[in-house]
RNA sequence: GGCGGGGUAGCUCAGUGGUUAGAGCGAAGGUCUCAUAAUCCUUAGGUCGGGGGUUCGAGUCCCCCCCCCGCUACCA
């Protein structure tokens, strides 16, 4: 029997599940359950990664020990996932005793295999994402998250990953399934071939960790240890279930979001390959479930919460709706609009509907008992058949690519013929007509064989709901137990006694619904509505810090004419700057370092006019200063601020603007 | 700035150079009445981002430009 090994991320423990975690995890349960009916012998993996410096400050700034917050949180995510549905094989922690032998057991053999050594490492660290920027003078903002990072110094262990660039080459080169999808594997083979530094996989600041097997006051580093956890979830370093490990890997499928790909991309397969184990075949990158065109973040309150979508729409239609509105990989824009669109026109008129009509139909004219085709098959039926089982195909084919909303699409093409074939043959006219009786019987049967065929379809998406179905179908056998990939056209409901009749897909109040969302007569839909001015509206850009919504009417004012209105541009804070010291900066040619007098405070600002203006011109000049921009580095060096210049000539040479009359420092402009 | 991916009906998107550019959803009208005010049928007058070019013929190939997204960078 076919093995079959899909991981999740290991969610990190610091913050509560969210749509972004629901995601991944709803897409791993649909996998696991559809290759389980494909016969495979399927290990679904899921957890929680509990530790690092993040998690001991966080945990310190609310007072408690940092179990007690890992504690917490990895429960949040069990219980999120019991109510989704999610069958999990294994739940691995990075906190439990059989993952910190395995943890030191593979740095121990990387150790071994001479890819870790000891050195010193002083820079830059950015604590939320666990990463060291680059090397800098003064503190640069993460590459990550864009937060301010803070200087450490301390010896460390460091990874030989330079030493891997050809070998994971060689990996994307030979195995162009590895990452997907292909934009995310172009942009780590760019990333790759541009160099990679050794990486530092021990720190001594931290204590909450597994310690480093060569040196205890040591604590392995967070992302390695974390990885790890795709091997110790399965048995790996524990002697017991050496076994299991052996089965299951290397994994078939790893899920990430795609603001990790790099991680499962280029270090993971180097920490395995430095361990001498083997690669996982394939990483999967999706994207990002955005509202109001923007990423959900708690700064900008436009988070969906899991939970109020659970109780508001139930599991199954929150499944079908993450699997079905976006390709796979792509970021997609949730709203509550386009929820209880989905729900009510594909889940409820579509489908529910035609499970409705078919089961009251064989109700009421075969007394609940599913009758025999008993009159021939005319091509009508003949097309039908025909089509349900090419579905049965192509729902397939989408699903092993990991295109579950092309999988869907297929399913819903078949469902469509059916309801228009039930009003082709009209089979309520016939009822009371002996003659036509072996007729209807033939064309109920039809019709609930395919809502049979349906239902095992989309079990491993709609998990709940199609068990009910299943007993309505008056089955027997368990529904998971049915064999998708020898799933026939068959006579096997031919006499089955219906179950009791309910409606398993029920259509929703959309008014009422919003309402409840939003608080009545509010405007809650509008905001998922202006989806429609997406490509009229200038985009909302990142770094836009205003709030959802009022990025629409400072869309608005300016759409139809190139022009910003007086409250656009008081946003800008230009500044009288004088500058005090001026010097190049190292090994860039057109960079230079200003420190910058703005009256109240001095700032430094990096500017590209090194070509233009040498440095002893610069000393003492006024410019002008953007103030408010938002700081950045450059060449390793923040930056505090852009300088205004004319640029002139085809080379496009900057000619700094001035004053002919004396102007303080710090004088605004407006 | 560099590299990559995009810009097609109100929305989400399909569209191997070749007849009047398609689907789903939404909207409008109609039909049926088994069914969850569901089904089914009809209706979309879209400069296929803009401009050149190649061709008998271009959404589909070439060049230039504009805009969006991602990665990346020595950005006035």
């Amino acid at each position: 029997m076919d093995t079959f090994y899909i991981t999740t991320p290991l969610y990190y423990v610091n913050a509560r599940p969210h749509l972004g975690h629901t995601y991944t995890t709803v897409v791993a349960d649909c996998v696991s359950r559809y290759k389980r009916m494909q016969g495979c012998d399927v290990c679904f993996l899921t957890g929680t990664d509990e530790h690092g410096q993040n998690i001991e400050r966080a945990a310190a700034a609310q007072g408690v020990a940092p179990e007690v917050m890992a504690d917490r949180n990895a429960g949040a995510y069990r219980k999120l996932w019991a109510r989704f549905g999610v069958e999990y094989d294994r739940f691995i922690r990075t906190t439990s005793k059989s993952h910190y032998a395995a943890a030191a057991e593979v740095f121990q053999r990387a150790f071994d295999n001479g890819f870790i050594y000891k050195g010193e490492y002083s820079g830059w660290y950015c604590i939320p994402c666990n990463l060291f920027a680059p090397e800098a003078e003064s503190a640069p903002d993460c590459d990550v998250c864009q937060r301010s990072t803070e200087r450490v110094t301390e010896e460390s262990y460091f990874f030989k990953l330079s030493v891997f660039q050809a070998r994971l080459l060689e990996l994307y080169e030979k195995h162009p399934e590895f990452i997907n999808p292909p934009s995310r594997r172009n942009e780590v083979i760019r990333f790759v071939s541009d160099g990679l530094k050794d990486l530092s996989v021990s720190r001594t600041s931290v204590k909450w960790g597994i310690p480093v097997p060569v040196a205890d006051d040591h604590v392995i580093y967070v992302w390695f240890d974390a990885l790890v956890g795709y091997l110790s979830g399965i048995g790996f370093g524990n002697g017991k279930e050496q076994d299991q490990f052996r089965k299951y890997w290397p994994a078939q499928v790893q899920l990430v979001g795609k603001d990790i790909i790099r991680f499962h991309t280029v270090y993971w397969p180097a920490f395995l390959l430095a361990a001498g184990l083997p690669l996982p075949e394939r990483v999967h990158a999706h994207g990002w479930w955005l509202k109001d065109e923007a990423k959900m973040s708690k700064s900008r309150g436009n988070v969906i919460n899991p939970h109020l979508l659970l109780n508001h729409f139930g599991s199954d239609a929150v499944r079908y709706f993450l699997l079905r509105e976006i390709p796979f990989g792509a970021d997609g824009n949730f709203s509550y609009q386009a929820m209880i669109q989905r729900t009510n026109s594909d889940l409820a008129n579509d489908l529910g509907n035609l499970v409705s009509r078919t089961l009251a139909l064989i109700s009421r004219n075969f007394d609940d008992t599913v009758p025999s085709p008993s009159a021939p098959l005319t091509s009508l039926e003949d097309e039908l058949k025909k089509h349900a089982l090419s579905t049965v195909e192509a729902f397939q084919d989408h699903m092993d690519r990991l295109a579950f909303s092309r999988a869907l699409e297929a399913v819903w093409e078949l469902l469509s013929r059916t309801n228009k074939y039930i009003n082709v043959c009209a089979p309520w006219t016939m009822a009371g007509d002996e003659a036509q009786r072996p007729r209807l019987a033939t064309i109920l049967h039809t019709c609930a064989e395919v809502v049979r065929i349906v239902t095992v379809l989309l079990a491993p998406v709609l998990p709940a709901s199609c068990a009910k179905v299943w007993n309505q179908l008056g089955q027997q056998e368990a529904l998971s137990h049915q064999r998708l990939d020898r799933l026939q056209w068959s006579r096997e409901l031919s006499g089955n006694m219906l179950g009791e009749i309910r409606a398993v897909f029920p259509r929703l109040d959309k008014k009422a619904l919003l309402d409840s969302l939003f608080g009545a007569g509010s405007g809650g839909q509008k905001k998922s509505a202006d989806s429609r001015d997406r490509k009229k509206t200038p985009a909302v850009r990142k770094e836009a810090p205003q709030a959802p919504g009022s990025t629409k009417s400072s869309a608005r004012s300016s759409a139809g004419a190139d022009t910003i209105t007086i409250e656009d541009f008081v946003k800008v804070d230009l500044r009288v700057g004088q500058v005090v010291e001026a010097e190049k900066v190292k090994g860039a040619d057109r960079l230079l370092r200003l420190t910058v007098d703005l009256g109240r405070e001095t700032r430094q600002i990096v500017a590209g006019i090194a070509q233009a203006y040498p440095v002893e011109k610069l000393v003492g000049r006024k410019i002008i200063v953007v103030a408010n921009l938002q700081p950045r580095k450059l060449r390793g060096l923040e930056s505090n601020g852009m300088l205004l210049a004319a640029s002139v000539g085809e080379e496009d040479r900057p000619v700094l603007a001035t004053f002919l009359e004396e102007v303080p420092n710090g004088a605004r402009l407006k």
